[in-house]
DNA sequence: CCCTATCCATAGATAATCTATATATCTGCC
DNA sequence: GGCAGATATATAGATTATCTATGGATAGGG
């Protein structure tokens, strides 16, 4: 079985703070966001997603309340907290400098 | 002590074919070559460098020989094999498709 | 002669992700 | 009434990749 990531590793936490800036959302919906924009290429597990949500609570870059969602049911929002979105912002443009650099490996001839 | 990675995890195999696919190198070169391309944003240490290098040999996605240097040292110089070529495309056409579908994610406003 | 750069390599720790599993409820369909 | 499928959370365990730290060794310049 030939080794295929769901995700490019170090990603995870940037795209759950990125989905996060538009709107609170519950684990489940910010895996179904993900994939959604992302045509599909992105998929992120349950078990990547919930501990990636522990560890950012953890963090104190979310805060999270348990409500009912529109269709009625029991599930956990998530909100992104000032912190989050200042390191949101520290991880978009470390992840910027690294695709830049990958680039210039890449692209020379 | 901040984490910083010196790579995106996930993209040393690929950096590495990709610099072999100039001329045979050694390690050391390798890492050398990575960091000058990539003005300094990517560092290869010597312990992910290392065991990246068996990997890759195992796979049979480059080959070895003992050499001399121009400077007279004992080296080991890798070349990229059809195979490992073949592995480089798909490498790269997978990162591709990674990097553009989390900039859909990203960039919606 | 020492110091720096060049060169190889491994062991162990750390961290991130995936697989698999468990649980539970709601909706729609037959 | 029952079942399938989508919605929803969570953890344990395995796997893998990377980093830190270490240990050699040699060439050449000062």
């Amino acid at each position: 079985m030939a080794k295929k990531n769901d995700l490019l590793p170090g990603t995870l936490d940037m795209l759950i703070l990125k989905t996060l800036t538009r709107a609170p959302l519950h684990g489940y919906g910010i895996a179904l966001s993900i994939k959604r924009l992302s045509d599909d290429v992105l998929t992120v597990e349950e078990g990547s997603l919930y501990p990636a949500l522990q560890r950012l609570l953890l963090q104190g870059w979310v805060r999270a309340e348990w409500k009912q969602t529109e269709t009625n049911r029991r599930a956990r929002y998530y909100t992104l907290t000032a912190e989050g979105r200042k390191q949101l912002g520290l991880e978009l443009s470390e992840f910027e400098r690294m695709i830049t650099a990958i680039g210039r490996v890449l692209q020379d001839a």
